[in-house]
RNA sequence: GCCCACGUAGCUCAGUCGGCAGAGCACACCCUUGGUAAGGGUGAGGUCGGGGGUUCAAGUCCCCUCGUGGGCUCCA
């Protein structure tokens, strides 16, 4: 027997393997109302109303408005894209591989016989679909013994679906097919009650994938779909999609002239154009500032190290093939760097330390080189050279916790100086495989969680998710339109310590082994930069901007007082810029609004006469005339707060 | 690396059935000298990513190659 504690109906006792229809048509049976189930959390997990009951705990009755219903939906979308695919292209040439749902749909591998699908064929398949939904299959549930399930399969030629069976699932376990008109598929669920509950849905792209993710088996055809309950979300999902691609940094790139990767330099390294160093250049001056304020050294190492250095570091045998092969020089082997650390240990090294110096925090803006496959480079996000803004601590144990706490709060305070204000926090603990004593993994892992928590955040734990020579904890963000992106981390580093032989003389006049801790809040500032122009879909806070103030005279006789003014703001510390060209002002504020220029400030006779400027914003359009010099102090303290007003 | 799509002027893109390579923006020059999101005219600009093939004829069809983009972890 089961007890199930159903929410809003209170304890009951069921047979074990009770399905939620059948708890439903008890639950009628006593006269109660309910309407709209289509499936159920189940101790967490979602289940749909044909799944079998066979454990106690919580239940609770989901309907198409709670989110994990989502889940049913799209898995079964996955079911009526292959009975569609079967139908139009013959049961037995459509081998099916996995269906799973995704973030936002999901997506089916499949290997057609002779049938290689293009764009073109995705509205076909579309159509198919609509049609299975209209028909309204009803979906049911069979468990079959093994050998049964794997004759039904062999009968349909499935291949992979044998494979999934012998290789996947443990023995014991029973096997479920799910059934939808003639269309069977071994599923595990959960799914809706019948295909005319679909809701709306569009294939989106066409992709290859192997077989279980792995180079070397077959390769399949996955087709992307995404779906929603209703069209009106569909929609708002595919506006999110269109939003995201005006936002694309490499888009805003190229039209506001920040950078540029070409093959002629190379895939994955990028070139800073003059108005792009800017902002960089911005970042990474504050950057120092505030490291310096927080009692960091900033060091300068090189971009080339030799082999015998990156073999004692173990990245020779570790790292390798993230790395640019090795070169020869005067019959030495060098590498080029994919990491700073060797590097700032040999700075800690450079001389004999005592406990009475840590903690030691070196810091550098470090450009580093990785070896990415061709086909996984991405503008600025996935790049083949990049500069950390890396940081090694160097401290004793009883300065761990409070060393950490000072890491997680400069992460903090510098994100949201660039408007981040969501974060998730994960914190990774010890692998199986590792290096490193237990009371080390003990004292790091214990000051991580502290930190997090004592600056108030939740996290999340990944257990076992750490690095094998230590613990760690990432932040990620959420941008302006809801997307996360990976940054900062924080991790615990047993192993160089012990590879390089690090050591401090304690007050007990011996040797002791410090504690290392790699850090990084932007992670790349390449990547960092990439976000940011897509968080704020170009529009930089004025600190940030390029060009600062766009100066723009009406008609040439106005040029003479525009260049007086340049002069005053560029003393002043300003970035502005005079449009000296022979066009109209309305075509000048046009295109100093498409270079997103924060201030656009118009001269012409009546400005020239009270030494003002007529200051225009992007944002809120012409806030009238004033005094140069109060324009000026006004730049100035936007700039100071960096805040994004104008 | 592998699968699919794409590659035409500096940029964004059109180019039908194989038949003289186009537009808008940007750029140069001329006219125009203006009051808060595109004034007008003229002009220059092309190995159609590269190589090979089919053909009387290739941007277009075929093969190879380079590059770019979307994927290739999220367990039936």
């Amino acid at each position: 027997m089961l007890k199930l504690n159903i929410n809003r109906f209170g304890e009951y006792e069921f047979e074990d393997g009770i399905t939620i229809k059948e708890i439903i048509q008890a639950l009628e049976g006593e006269g109660k109302k309910i309407k709209g189930v289509i499936g159920g959390v189940l101790n967490g997990k979602v289940i749909d109303i044909h799944t079998p009951i066979r454990e106690s705990g919580e239940l609770r009755f989901i309907t198409k408005k709670d989110p994990e219903s989502l889940e049913l939906l799209r898995h079964s979308l996955a079911h009526i894209m292959a009975q569609a695919l079967k139908e139009l292209y013959g049961d037995e040439n459509v081998h099916l591989g996995i269906g799973p749902t995704t973030e936002h749909g999901f997506y089916y591998d499949v290997e057609i016989e002779g049938k290689r699908l293009t764009e073109e064929d995705l509205p076909v398949i579309e159509e198919k679909m609509k049609e299975i939904i209209k028909r309204n299959c009803p979906v049911e549930r069979k468990e079959l013994p093994r050998e049964e399930a794997i004759e039904l399969f062999e009968k349909k030629r499935e291949i992979y679906k044998i494979d999934i069976i012998k290789h996947q699932i443990p023995g014991g376990e029973p096997i479920s097919v799910y059934t939808q008109c003639d269309f069977v598929d071994l599923c595990r669920g959960p799914h809706i009650p019948s295909t005319g509950e679909a809701g709306a849905f569009k294939l989106i792209s066409l992709a290859g994938a192997y077989w279980r993710g792995k180079e070397g088996n077959p390769m399949l055809q996955r087709i992307y779909g995404v779906a929603f309950w209703t069209e009106k979300e569909l929609k708002k999902y595919m506006n999110m999609l269109e939003e995201a691609k005006k936002r694309d940094h490499r888009k805003l790139g190229k039209e506001l002239e920040l950078f540029m990767i070409t093959d002629e330099v190379g895939g994955g390294l990028a070139l800073w154009l003059p108005k792009g160093a800017v902002i960089r250049n911005e970042i990474e001056n504050a950057w120092k500032q505030e490291h310096i304020k927080r009692g960091y050294q900033l060091v300068y190492t090189p971009h080339v190290g030799k082999e015998q250095l990156w073999k004692t570091s173990g990245h020779v045998d570790f790292y390798r093939e993230n790395m640019f092969p090795e070169m020869q020089i005067e019959d030495e082997g060098y590498f080029v760097k994919p990491m700073n650390c060797p590097f700032h240990v040999e700075i800690y090294k450079s001389r004999q330390r005592s406990y009475k110096e840590l903690p030691i925090r070196l810091a550098e803006l470090g450009t580093v080189y990785r070896y990415e496959r061709s086909g996984v480079l991405h503008g600025l996000m996935r790049v083949r050279g990049f500069t950390q803004d890396d940081a090694h601590i160097i401290c004793r144990e009883d300065q761990v916790e409070e060393e950490i706490k000072g890491v997680l709060e400069l992460i903090l305070d510098t994100l949201k100086s660039y408007g981040f204000d969501e974060f998730q926090i994960f914190l990774s603990t010890r692998p199986e495989k590792s290096v490193g004593d237990d009371k080390m993994w003990e004292v790091a892992t214990d000051s991580l969680r502290k930190a997090i928590e004592s600056v108030g955040l939740t996290y999340e734990i990944d257990e076992g998710g750490g690095a094998f020579y230590g613990p760690k904890i990432d932040v990620k963000i959420k941008d302006a339109i809801g997307r996360m992106w990976q940054c900062s981390t924080v991790q615990f580093d047993f192993n160089l310590p012990e590879r390089f032989d690090m050591y401090y003389i304690g007050e007990d006049n011996k040797r002791h082994r410090p504690y290392m801790i790699h850090r990084a809040i932007f992670g790349s500032i390449e990547r960092f930069i990439g976000v940011l122009l897509e968080h704020y879909a170009g529009q930089l806070p004025l600190w940030l901007s390029p060009v600062q103030a766009k100066i723009i005279p009406i008609a040439d006789t106005h040029i003479p007082y525009a260049k007086e003014i340049e002069t005053k703001l560029k003393e002043a510390g300003l970035r502005v810029e005079t449009d000296e060209r022979n066009e109209r002002m309305n075509k000048k504020i046009r295109d100093a609004e498409l270079q997103k220029i924060p201030y656009m400030l118009v001269v012409g006779d009546k400005e020239a006469e009270s030494k003002t400027v007529a200051v225009r914003t992007k944002k809120k359009g012409n806030i009238g005339a004033m005094p140069v010099d109060e324009f000026i102090q006004r730049a100035k303290k936007i700039i100071e707060e960096k805040s994004l007003e104008l």
